[in-house]
Order: C-alpha cells, then sequence, then structure tokens
DNA sequence: AGAACTTTGTAAGAGACCTTGCCAAATTTG
DNA sequence: CAAATTTGGCAAGGTCTCTTACAAAGTTCT
C-alpha cells in the first residue's frame, strides 16, 4: 500500500505537510490525504497544528504520534544490566543502569529485567503491556535452532536449550530480538556515530573480550552460523595456537587481560587494569609505552586480515580498551597497518559512543523493526475500525 | 510492469505455457496473455509450438527467443584468453581459447580480442553488432574512478588512467563489465558449482596467485575499494612480513611458486610445476606428501582466518592448485580447521569447474545483467512497434 | 466413433486505485 | 482591503487487473 510509503516518509521528516509529503513521496493530493485519514484513524499518526509564516494558506502538520508503540532495549552485560525503553519516534523515556549480581540463573534473571521493565513503563507512563518490541544485546551467539547462546561464559544457563526463550518474560510476551552485543555496538555504531552514511564498515570491539560486528551495505552480516566476526580467534602474535584453545590467541594477547598481563611481565607494579596502563603512557610511563605499542601491534595485525577479507571503508574501534585507549591506538595502528596493507587503509577511528554503544544499537534495531510491527498491526484491522 | 514478471518467470522454467505461467506468477490467465502478447511484439519470446498429451486443449507454449540478445564473456588470463559467446538463453553458440603472446599492449590485446570476437560472431551466426554485453575477468581491482586496473603486474600498460575504457572496442562499443576475475570464478561457483543456493560463500583461489571471491546473500561482495578477497596479504606462515612486502606472505608460502620452492628445499629434483609435486605425492613420494602436509597448513591457517571472519557456510579451493590437488587438500585442511574454528568447521570442497570457472561466471553475470537490459530496452520502445 | 470431460484461450464487465483539474479556504503581501 | 499564493477537498476520468462467462481444442470413456 501507499500508506507505507507516506508512514515510513514522515519518520524520515518529522513533522510534515501534505504537500511535503506529496513532493516528498512522488504521489498526489489526495492520495495523500487519503493515506493519512487513514494512519490518523489507525491511530498512527496526528496532526500537531498549522504551520504558518509561509505565504499562502497554513499548512496542517503531521506527526508520529509516539505513543503508537514502544521499544525496550536491554544490554546484558558481563557486570551492568542497562536498559531503556523509548516511543516510537526514539525518545528516551526511562533509562536504567543496575549492576548484576553474577551467577543468577537464567530465571532470576528474567524475573528482575521484569521488575525493572515495569519500574520503567511506570515512570514513562506506559504499562509493560504497551511495548511493541523488546530487544536484548547479550555476548556469545544466540542459536535460534536450539533457542540457546552459545560461547557465552559469562551467562551461565543459558546455553541450555529453550534457554531464550525465557526472555519473552521481560515484556509480557511481546516479541523479542536477541542479538550480540558487538553486532548491536556496530549497527549502533550505523546509525548514530561514525558509521552513518557508510555502507560497509566494522566496528572492533576490545574490551573484557574480542569481538567485530560487520555492516555491509548497511546492513548487519551475520554470516551462516551467526559467528561472523568471532575474530577472538584469528591466528596473531606468538606461541602455540593449541596453548589458548577456546579462548582464542588474538583475545589472550589483546584483550584487556593481556594488556594487564603484558605490564606486569615487562615489570610494572600495580596494575591492576588496562585502564592503570593507559593513564600511566599518558602520563609519560616508558613501559606503559611499550605494552601500548605492542598492544597496537597487535590489533593492527588483527586488522590487516579483517582489512585484506572484508576491505571495508572504515574500522571502528570500540569497547573498554577502544574508548579508553582509542586516541592513544589511532595512530600506531593507522602507522602500522601502512605497512601491512595491499591497498589504501580505511579510516580508522575510536567510537564516541562508550558505553552506550550496544544500548544505542539495540534501540535502532528496535525502533524499525517496531515501526513495522506497528504499521502491520494497524493497518490489518483497519477496515474493521 | 507485469512483463517483467512474466519474462523473469520464463527464463527460470523454459518452454512454459500460460496457465503455467499464471500459477507462477499468481496473476491471472488474461493478465498474462496480455503481456506475452506484448513480449511477442517486443520480438523477446516466440510460441513454439503445442504440447499435447495432457487431458484437455493443447496449451502454447513460448519461450524466450534466442537471439533477443548475445553476451560475449571473455577471461583475460596469465597464459590463455578465453571467449565464448552465447545466446540470451545461455547455450554457448562459439567458444576460442587463444594463448597469449606475452608482452603486448592494451592496444595490441584489444585488436586480437576484437578479431576473435568477430570470427565468433561469425560462428554463431551473429554479428558483432549483436552483442549485448561483453563480461570481462582480469587478474588485479578495477578502478572505476579512473578506468585502470591496478594490482595486475601481469598486464602491462592496464594500470594507466583510462586504459580499461579501450575494451569498448572488442565489440563494437556494446556495453562492458570488467570484473576480478577470481570474483568472477566465485560467481561461477554459484551459478554452476558447488555454491548453488548457498547464500553465504567464499571461493579460495590458489594458483599462480592467491584470491578469494565472496558471496554474501547470494551477490559478490566487493568491499569498499573492490579489493574485499584479496587475502594474499593475510600473514601466514613463519618470516618478517616486511620481506615479503608487495608480493604478500601468504601468496609467497601457498601458491604454486611457494609450493615448487618447498619441495626443492626438502631435496626434490626436476621438479618445475607444482603439478610434479602432486604426481608425485599420488605417487607416494614422501617428501611430496611433506611439502602437501605443508600447504595444507598453511591453506588451514589462512581459512582459519577467513571463516573466523566471514562465517561462510562453504568455502571452495579453485584456481590451478585447487583443481589439481583439491581432493589432496581437503582432508587435511578440513582436518587442520577442527583445532582452528570456534565453532562447526563449513563445508570446504574443491571446485568441479576447472579452468572453466572464470569463464562461466564471467558469462552467469552476462546473462543476468543482458535480460534486464534487452528488457528495458524493448519495453522501452513498445508503445512504438 | 461419438459423447463427456478437461484444459486452454479470449472477451466483456466490474472494481480498485491513482491522477488530473477545478474550486474553495486561509494566510501573507502590497 | 485586494491580490497573490498556498493548501485542502471534490469530482471526473483513466489505467490496470481480476472475475466471470464462454468458446475452442484436445483427451478419455463408452
Amino acid at each position: 500500500m501507499n500508506e507505507r510509503a507516506v508512514f515510513a516518509e514522515i519518520f524520515k521528516l518529522g513533522k510534515v505537510s501534505r504537500p511535503e509529503l506529496a513532493q516528498a513521496t512522488g504521489l498526489s493530493k489526495p492520495t495523500i490525504s487519503m493515506a493519512l485519514a487513514d494512519l490518523e484513524r489507525a491511530r498512527l499518526v496526528r496532526p500537531i497544528g498549522l504551520r504558518t509564516g509561509n505565504a499562502g494558506r497554513a499548512a496542517l502538520l503531521y506527526e508520529i504520534r509516539p505513543q503508537a508503540g514502544w521499544v525496550l532495549a536491554v544490554d546484558i552485560g558481563r557486570e551492568f544490566v542497562r536498559l531503556a525503553l523509548a516511543d516510537l519516534v526514539g525518545d528516551i523515556a526511562a533509562r536504567r543502569d543496575e549492576p548484576r549480581k553474577g551467577g543468577e540463573t537464567p530465571d532470576e534473571l528474567v524475573a528482575s529485567l521484569a521488575e525493572l521493565t515495569r519500574e520503567l513503563a511506570d515512570e514513562a507512563g506506559a504499562s509493560v503491556g504497551d511495548i511493541t518490541l523488546t530487544v536484548f544485546g547479550t555476548p556469545g551467539i544466540h542459536d535460534k535452532e536450539t533457542s540457546s547462546l552459545q560461547l557465552a561464559p559469562n551467562l551461565p544457563g543459558w546455553e541450555r536449550t529453550g534457554a531464550v526463550e525465557l526472555l519473552a518474560g521481560v515484556a509480557a510476551g511481546a516479541p523479542y530480538v536477541v542479538e550480540n552485543d558487538v553486532d548491536l555496538a556496530a549497527l549502533g555504531e550505523g546509525a548514530y556515530g561514525y558509521g552513518q552514511g557508510v555502507a560497509h564498515f566494522a566496528l572492533v570491539w576490545i574490551g573484557t573480550g574480542i569481538g567485530m560486528g560487520i555492516v555491509i551495505d548497511g546492513r548487519l552480516y551475520r554470516g551462516a552460523q551467526g559467528a561472523a566476526g568471532e575474530i577472538s580467534y584469528l591466528p596473531v602474535g606468538e606461541g602455540d595456537p593449541l596453548v589458548n584453545r577456546g579462548r582464542g590467541m588474538l583475545e589472550s594477547v589483546a584483550s584487556a587481560d593481556g594488556v594487564v598481563a603484558l605490564a606486569t611481565r615487562l615489570g610494572m607494579r600495580g596494575v591492576t587494569s588496562a585502564k592503570d596502563v593507559f593513564d600511566a603512557a599518558r602520563a609519560g610511563d616508558p613501559i606503559a609505552d611499550r605494552v601500548l605499542a605492542t598492544e597496537a601491534d597487535h590489533i593492527a595485525h588483527a586488522l590487516a586480515g579483517v582489512i585484506a577479507v572484508l576491505d571495508p571503508e572504515l574500522v571502528v574501534l570500540g569497547g573498554g580498551i577502544g574508548v579508553q585507549a582509542g586516541d592513544l591506538l589511532i595512530g600506531p595502528v593507522t602507522d602500522c597497518l601502512r605497512d601491512l596493507v595491499a591497498l589504501r587503509v580505511p579510516m580508522i577511528r575510536a567510537s564516541g559512543l562508550g558505553t552506550e554503544a550496544v544500548l544505542l544499537g539495540a534501540m535502532a534495531v528496535g525502533l524499525t523493526t517496531a515501526r513495522d510491527l506497528v504499521f502491520e498491526r494497524a493497518v490489518a484491522q483497519l477496515p474493521a475500525g
């Protein structure tokens, strides 16, 4: 139908008049009026007032009715659970970061998420039943065959068949999507970060673990098993690959733990986190400098492989290390890549989204999906209403 | 329009009756009749006769008019130039393999290709002017900005700005497409080989050089600069990466030259080509076995990186080494990958298309593009005719 | 061999949908 | 306050496709 095109256009343009819609969609005025009447009956859009100031008659402006749908985004991280509830236009009405207790069973986690969701809905002046769609960002790989999470050691119990289906209980049975957290961060980068308007890019996530989200033609690429971008297993650095089985070579040398281990090995004292090393480097500590140089070298070698395969236009560094030390790493990594890459080195940038990347990505996916859902549902019952 | 759907369906089904088309497209019988009348007036399809045998009235069968378009596929290889001329349904009407003189200038090469094209057109009972589209497969990367070929040392002179435009002269100014040969081989594998029906796969080409073609969602993925899959630069094997600058580490250890070099280093005598080594291995030569094992190991390590990034459903080995030694390599490579890959190892197969892969891929691209071209052209002048 | 049945192809009618053209309403500008 | 301009609504017309009905041409059964 034509209503779909009009609906999509209103999202793109915000407050908009009929003639503007006609212009944008290429449809005629009567068609636009008809479509708007239907959309208004379906309570998807609403008139917002007159725009005066231009010559001629004042135009009646329409906008999406924000309360036509609600999206809940949930980032299930290692230490925190983050939630955001937004209306259909994407304005976040309620937000919460909650430290995780650790070692919860799936049931316990779902129960606490459900409680938080109720609180958020209250705060937003909505009810849990109004939630159109929930998007969960989790570590590991969501195996849809068995509804379980693989390769997610920090979520014990979720590797069991059917465990993922428990998440339906968070928002009273509303539809939900489960996506890898790094993949969501990549989508967040594409929607709100440096990936805007870039067709092909990769987000490399370096933190406690290492992963990569790949965006091709503006859409997430997951691979055949949903394991695309699992670069923690890239053969990088010295040593027998078999020694590090199960964790991945790149991950063991380049992750936060790897940075701390190397710093300690080189003689730094009192280092308990990667951030300590970066702070020391900023203060001019020569050992920390060497650690950083080694880290940049490892990252560059990993990126060389990624670039050879994918030839992206842009690589964004995210995750704990990307956020904390991105500014220190971009330069050396780019320099090192010049020696490793055949053609032009793609842009390398540090993510500006910080710890919000996953949640923002979840919201971006959720909003586009929710818009389709809401439209489908409303149009299905249009003839009756 | 609806004619497009009907046209596409006839390609898929071959000889087909109106009721079958109605069934397949979901359109009604009168609509099909109308569309067929238009297509016939445009000389895109033709009635081919009655099908009797079924109960009821005999159905009039229609098919694509093969002479409605011609596609020329050209594989510009290192030692040979291969050409094939096919009609719009894909039947190859004329075929030619010509050894290259070596060291030709672009003008000389184009002139000899143009002469061969004339001969092929004669053989096929067509004229050069009938050719709808030409597809060229070349080594290196086609830079569309400058109309030149990069990273193609075997095609001297083609790195100059505008050189690629000379190719228009091969088939009297008909539209043409220039694509990397390995990428075309991947598309060939997708259209006629093991890649049929596989959404995400990679074709790894190992011969004199090394490359990879990536198919994602059934379509070729080229990357931002057209350099996706240039895996010759993957950091694999021992040694200083800088030593092998310009050639790529993987390429220097795993290509045909690399195999010969390793065999000689390990003490084999009289080895001049990789094929000698494989023949010896088949005859039970222990040194050749070791060379093969090493080769399998190198390939597996390279594939481990590719798989970690792309998570393909299938990896096909092609090119000289893939074709000659695919059967010997598949086993050891797969075994080795089990130790290097986190999740399930994708299928690894040796291409069955042999030296035809590039040409078949060029033909596959050419046919789909030519169908669109022919349709567009014919429908544009329909109102008049 | 002929009647009955099945399938195919065409013609006519009807309905949905969108556009064009025209006119009234509302606001700014001179 | 009138002219100009833009907006919104209404009516008529055209295009496209489907449904229905029927004629045509084959097969199968008796």
